[in-house]
DNA sequence: TATGAATGAGACTTCATTCAT
DNA sequence: GATGAATGAAGTCTCATTCAT
C-alpha cells in the first residue's frame, strides 16, 4: 500500500510557486461550487474564471481544457478520501468487524458531508470516461479496495486473495451507493438509512467469518 | 399495486395513430443509442433526427424539447421494468427468501442486459432533476419498493410498515448499484459479482427473519 | 367620389356563402386581436387558426399567406373608416370650418377608440410595403383626401385643386398623428391633446379662408 | 438643458479602444442599412455580421441581442438629433416665431435627409416597447420638448408651463409626421409639403402669441 | 372540400479556446 | 508570463406552408 501523491498529469503546468498553487486551488474550489450549482455542461470556463477572479487566459495556463478541471477536482477528492481511509484503517486494524464497519461508515459519511461536490464531479467524470475508455476505478479507490481486501484476508485467510477483492468490491459499492442515497434524505431518514447500511454490510461480512 | 398507465405528460402530442407511435418509438430507440454512445449533452437533437431519418420538425412535434426525450425514455424503462417486477413478484409470493432474491436479481440483471441505455439515461435524468426539484424516486420505482415492503411485512409482521420500507429501500439501492457495476465487468467477474450481490442481500434479509 | 366596395384581390377565394364569409371575418377578428397583443411577426398563422377554431388548412384556403391577412384587415379598416367619413362629411357640408374640424376629429377619435388594432395593423402594413413598393396611400385614404380637398376648394375656389389637395394632405397627416399620440395618453391628457389638435387644424385652415 | 451623455446601457461591453468603437459604429451602419432595406425582422444577425465583415461572435460581444442593436441605433439618432436641436435653438433664441419655425423645420428635414434609417429604426423601436412597457418618449425627445416649451413660456409667460408643454408636444408630433411624409414624395411635392408644415405650425403658434 | 401532420431552412445565440498585445 | 477580445462552428428550436388522406 504505497502512499501516492496527487496525480497531476492532467495539469498543463505544475505550479512551482506557492502563489500559483493557491490560485489553482482557488479555481478548483470555484469550479466545484459551480459544478454543484449548475452541472458540468452548464458551467462555462468563463464563469469559473470570472468567479475565481482570474483571467480566462490564466485558467488555460493551468488546465489544458475544461475536462482537466473535473479530473483535477476528482483527484483532489480521491486523495483526501484515501488519506482518511488509510489513517482510520490503521487505527481499526484489530477491532472486531461490527466496530470496523460502524466506524468506517461513519467516517465516509462524514467525508461526504463535507464534500458536497463529490457526487456532481464524480458523475460527470463517469460521463467523460464513458465517452472515451470505460468505467475503470481510479487509483485511490483501487488502493482502498486492496486495503480492505488484505484486511479481510488477514482475518480469514481461507477466503483467498481474489475472493477477498470481490467481497471488498461488493462492500464498497453497496455502502457507497447507500451513503449517497442517505444524503438525499432528511436527517432522521438519513440516520435510519445509515444504520441499515451498517446492518447490511455487517451481516454480509459475517457470512465470511471475518 | 395498480397497473399504471404510461406517463406521457412529457410529450407534446400523444400520437394517436399507429404510424406516429412507431415513429415516436423509433426516435426513442435512436436517442437511447446516441445517449449511450455520446452522452446526453453531446447528443444533438439534429443527430437524433438524422439517425432516426425524421426531420427535426417532426421530432419537435412529439417532444417539446431535448429534455422531454430523456424523460420519455426513462418512462419507457420504468414502465417495462415495473411490469417485469410485478409479474415475477406474483410468481414468487410464496417461495423462501433465498429463492426470491435469486430469481429477482437474475431478472433485473436480465432486464439491464437488454436495456443498455438505462443507466446513461437515468444518470442524465438525475442531473436534470437536480437542476429543478430534488432526488425523488419515480412513480414506478416507488411502486416496486412498496411491493417489496409489503412482501416483507407479510412474512414478518413484527417489523412494521415503515421499517419494511426502509429495508426495501436498502435492498433496492444496494442491489441496483452492484448490478450496474457487474455490467462493467467481463462475464466471469460479472457472474461472481452477481453471486455476491445475492449473498449480500440474502444475509441482510435473514437478519430480519423474512 | 365613387363608393367603392371592399377590395378582395388579396384573398384566395371569394367566399360565396354566408357561412364562409363569417369564418373569414372571424379569422380577421382573431388575427387583429393577436396582432395587437403580440405584433405581426410574433403572431403565428397557427395561433390565428387555433384561436379562431379553424384548421390551418382552412385558413390557407381563404388567405394565400400571412401577409394577405394583414392586408385584408387593413382593407376592412379603411372601408369602415371611409364609410364613416363619407357620411359625416355629407352632414357637415355647410357648417363653418370650426365645427367641421371639431366634429370630424371627434369622429376619427371615436373610430380609433373602437379599433385598437388599427395602428398595429397599419404599421405592419407599412413595413410590408417598404419591403416591396413604397409608401403609397391606400385607395380609401385617397378618396377621403379628395373629399376634403373638394370641400376646401368649394369653400375657397381661389385656392385651386392642387393646392387644396396639399392642404388636405397636411391636415390629414397632422391630425392623424396627433390622434394616435392622444391614444397613448391617459384620459385627461388625451382630451387636452385632442383640443390642441383642433386648434392646430382650425388655425391652419383659417389662413386659407375656408 | 444639460448636454447628456450617450446612453449605452444597451450594450454588453463599452468599447474602450478606438478600434472597437469603430467596429461598433460600423456594425450599426450596416444594421441601419439592412433595417432600411429589409425591415427589422427580416434582417438576420448573421446578415449584419457578414455585411459588416465581423464574425457573429464579435457582434454579440458588443450587443447582447438583436434588439440591442436597434436600441443602440436609435440612441445614436436621438443623440445626434438632440445635439443639432440644442445648437440651433441657442442660435434662434431671439428671432421671431416665423423664422424660428422656418429654420427649425429646415434643420430637421436636413437631418432626416441624412438619416434614412431613422424611421425604420424608430418604428421597430415602438414595436419593441409595445411588447414591454408603453409608448414613452425617449430622453432626448423629452429634452427637446422641454426646450421648446421653455422657449414658448419665455415668449408668453401667461401660458404657463404645462400648457406650453402641451403646445410643444403638438408642434413636435405634427411637424415630425409631416416631415416623414414629405420624405416619401418627390422633390417638388416635398418642398410644397414642407412649406405647408411651416404654415401649419406658424399659424398654430401665432394663436398663442408666442 | 377539409384537415392537420409533416417539413426543413434558417433564426438567434453560446462558448471553448486561441493568440496578439 | 498575463490578458481578455476575438472567433465561428454548432446547438436548439420555430413556423409558414404544403399535400396526402
Amino acid at each position: 500500500m504505497t502512499d501516492d501523491r496527487l496525480k497531476t498529469s492532467t495539469m498543463r503546468r505544475q505550479p512551482k510557486q506557492a502563489r500559483s498553487q493557491e490560485r489553482v486551488n482557488h479555481i478548483l474550489d470555484v469550479a466545484e461550487q459551480l459544478f454543484i450549482e449548475l452541472g458540468y455542461e452548464q458551467t462555462t470556463t468563463r464563469a469559473i474564471a470570472t468567479r475565481a477572479e482570474v483571467p480566462v487566459g490564466s485558467l488555460y495556463q493551468f488546465f489544458p481544457d475544461k475536462e482537466a478541471i473535473v479530473r483535477a477536482l476528482a483527484d483532489r477528492y480521491f486523495e483526501q478520501e484515501y488519506r482518511m481511509f488509510v489513517q482510520l484503517h490503521a487505527e481499526l486494524i484489530d477491532v472486531k468487524i461490527d466496530t470496523y464497519v460502524d466506524r468506517m461508515i461513519d467516517a465516509f459519511q462524514h467525508f461526504a458531508d463535507e464534500h458536497l461536490g463529490y457526487r456532481a464531479v464524480l458523475s460527470q467524470l463517469i460521463d467523460l470516461m464513458t465517452a472515451t475508455d470505460a468505467s475503470q476505478m481510479n487509483e485511490y479507490d483501487q488502493l482502498m479496495l486492496l486495503g480492505l481486501a488484505e484486511f479481510l484476508e488477514r482475518r480469514n485467510p481461507e477466503l483467498g486473495a481474489s475472493r477477498c477483492e470481490l467481497i471488498a468490491t461488493t462492500v464498497f459499492k453497496a455502502a457507497n451507493e447507500l451513503l449517497w442515497l442517505a444524503f438525499t434524505r432528511d436527517i432522521p431518514h438519513r440516520q435510519a438509512l445509515i444504520a441499515e447500511t451498517k446492518t447490511l454490510i455487517t451481516a454480509y461480512l459475517k457470512t465470511y467469518n471475518v
